[in-house]
DNA sequence: ATTTTTAACTTGACTAGTCAAGTGATAGTG
DNA sequence: CACTATCACTTGACTAGTCAAGTTAAAAAT
């Protein structure tokens, strides 16, 4: 028994890519005292506010729990806030976050870019970006096989 | 500012896809009562038997303190041994995770495969893996640009 | 043969996330 | 109007990981 189907080379690849490159963008955004993480959620609140915890949770693959820790965290550093809103809690970025977000996007974007500009063509590019993106639709209406 | 170099919607799909299908492979993996980063460590020590916890740290991409840690966890299952031998620790499998394994690995590994031949041809698969490869690799030899 | 250094591992304090049970406010229903 | 759903969010107990300071055992140096 080997683990050896190309699928499952793909897989593993991915998997240690991601990882590594989410560690290295963590070192990256340590001089701005952010982590992968929390920048992901910034982008979204940028883009989408106000919206609700939700929404915010759907947008980065996370649960409730996760959204609302990860929130708590986020205002307690004073870069979003949270006002209840109905029965929803509506969230929008603070100015601080909003000058932050400024300086730090081109930075991430920049940093993102280089792992792929730096060894493959635009084209090579392209065929990755179409590649992935079928198998992560694919993967959304993917069903667990059962037991 | 838009979030639209092509590198940087690559970034994207990598990361939400990694994700998903990790959530995916807890999910999958629940009937064995493992989750997936257990998994992979399991099939480290399987193939390298009998390692160090560094060489398997490496080869996981963890940190000494991450592996020591989850170790811990898989030694109180009772799935691997951890003796110490001259001043380092040496893992190995225990029978129940021998026996475990030989259940789980082709189904796991059928699972992970089942992401890409759904939606990909063989071609496209070696394209994929190339891509990857080639990215993957790099990434490893990158160097945070300086402050 | 003691002392220092070093290498391998552990641990405390933290981020980040999961699941499932618990809150709290609003919307319907009798 | 009180009563029960229900929806949005929180929280306790956990896995999984990070970093940096703390052990510990063997190696090297005095």
């Amino acid at each position: 028994m080997r683990n050896n189907t190309i699928g499952s080379l793909i897989w593993l690849r991915l998997m240690r890519f991601t990882n590594q490159s989410n560690q290295m963008s963590n070192e990256f955004l340590k001089r701005f005292d952010l982590t992968t993480a929390q920048f992901d959620v910034l982008i979204q609140v940028r883009t989408y506010q106000p919206l609700t915890q939700m929404e915010l949770a759907e947008k980065v693959t996370v649960t409730q729990g996760g959204i609302s820790r990860m929130l708590a965290r986020l205002e307690k550093e004073g870069y979003i806030v949270r006002k209840q809103d109905w029965k929803t809690k509506t969230i929008s970025l603070t100015d601080k976050a909003e000058a932050l977000m400024e300086q730090v996007m081109p930075e991430q974007l920049a940093f993102q870019t280089s792992f792929f500009d730096d060894v493959l063509s635009e084209e090579e590019q392209k065929t990755l970006y179409a590649l992935m993106s079928r198998v992560h639709k694919h993967s959304e209406k993917k069903e667990i096989p059962p037991e």
